[in-house]
DNA sequence: CGCTTACTTCAGAAATTTGTGAAGTTAAGG
DNA sequence: CCTTAACTTCACAAATTTCTGAAGTAAGCG
């Protein structure tokens, strides 16, 4: 019953070792506001060997319900944190992180930031232009357009240098097939 | 009753105007994970003439209890958003956003970013060097390491560029008086 | 074709968060 | 001093979120 087939370390290692790593992350960022069993699969294919599990795996190694697993990956994918893919040949399905998973993450938030400044922006004309109040509105609108202009170049410039490093000596990083 | 001491606009705008844009970027904080009280009392501090409102102030355009406001102040104060003043000859606080209200705020958010790595880096070395998980964790701790260091530039440039066109014609914001 | 596995959906129990009224504390002002 | 205003703290009620077991659906396999 248990899923030894891959060349993942033993088990046990998982409990021992990963387990408290996944379940740390995953407080990190449930006070940071992810919902927590979300927070909890992610940290989790985070740190497995292959970047992805299946609903079985996840349940098993979390000890929660299938059906914990199921609500929090329709959420991951929804904000297109995970991708589900079938195994051939099997109704086996696996949820596998994004490449680029903080590429992407942080490119949908371009939707948030979107939403805000759409709400600030609605906000600075019900204050006017000629009230204090007003003109603070209107500086944090131009503050998240900033960032969001920014956000786009610093994300590429992070792509940039990881890929630069990653060809250096040692061999760290194959050039991950797309496919 | 009322607070009418201040060239505010009538109250009767801050329900008619004001409240709707309030409330709809609390949401918009609330949707993003933060407490929705603290949310509601941010935003109205923002769209608040002089940026700063009594606990009185708050729970009537909040249409809450002097015990919901108290709440929400310690946190935001908490998390440096807010500053609490007396008035001077008075028992009535205010609660101030700060100046710089998003430098600040996006400057402490280091502080989330310093216990993510030190988490992923723990995490990193559980999974151990010659792992494929452990070199997605490490490259997680690169990218948010990369992001902290990023955003101390980012956040003055805003700076820079904001003073800049503020300081421009049309006297859109006299050089604040740090006091 | 049914049997079985793998996942999803749903109703509800449990836990957590949120906000209130009431009582308490502190300090201004007569 | 005593009164009163302004906030805070606390206990509890209400609302919301979170997770589970049970029942349902779909697809591989004998």
């Amino acid at each position: 019953m248990t899923a030894q087939h891959h060349p993942e370390r033993r088990p046990e290692d998982y409990d021992a070792r990963v387990s408290p790593f996944v379940e740390r992350f995953a407080a990190d960022l449930t006070e940071a506001g992810m919902q927590r069993m979300a927070a909890r699969v992610f940290a989790c294919l985070l740190a497995s060997e292959q970047g992805a599990l299946s609903s079985a795996e996840l349940s098993e190694r979390l000890r929660c319900s299938p059906a914990a697993v199921s609500g929090a990956v329709r959420y991951l994918s929804q904000v297109h944190m995970i991708s589900r893919e079938r195994e051939p040949g099997s109704r086996r399905e696996r949820y596998r992180l994004h490449q680029d998973i903080w590429y992407e993450t942080f490119t949908n938030r371009d939707a948030f930031l979107d939403r805000w400044t759409a709400t600030l922006r609605s906000g600075s004309e019900a204050l006017g232009p000629d009230t204090e109040a007003g003109r603070r509105v209107r500086e944090t609108t131009e503050f998240f357009d900033y960032l969001k202009g920014e956000l786009g170049g610093l994300l590429e410039r992070w792509r940039a240098q990881r890929d630069a490093t990653g060809g250096g000596p040692g061999g760290a990083e194959p050039p991950r097939a797309r496919d």
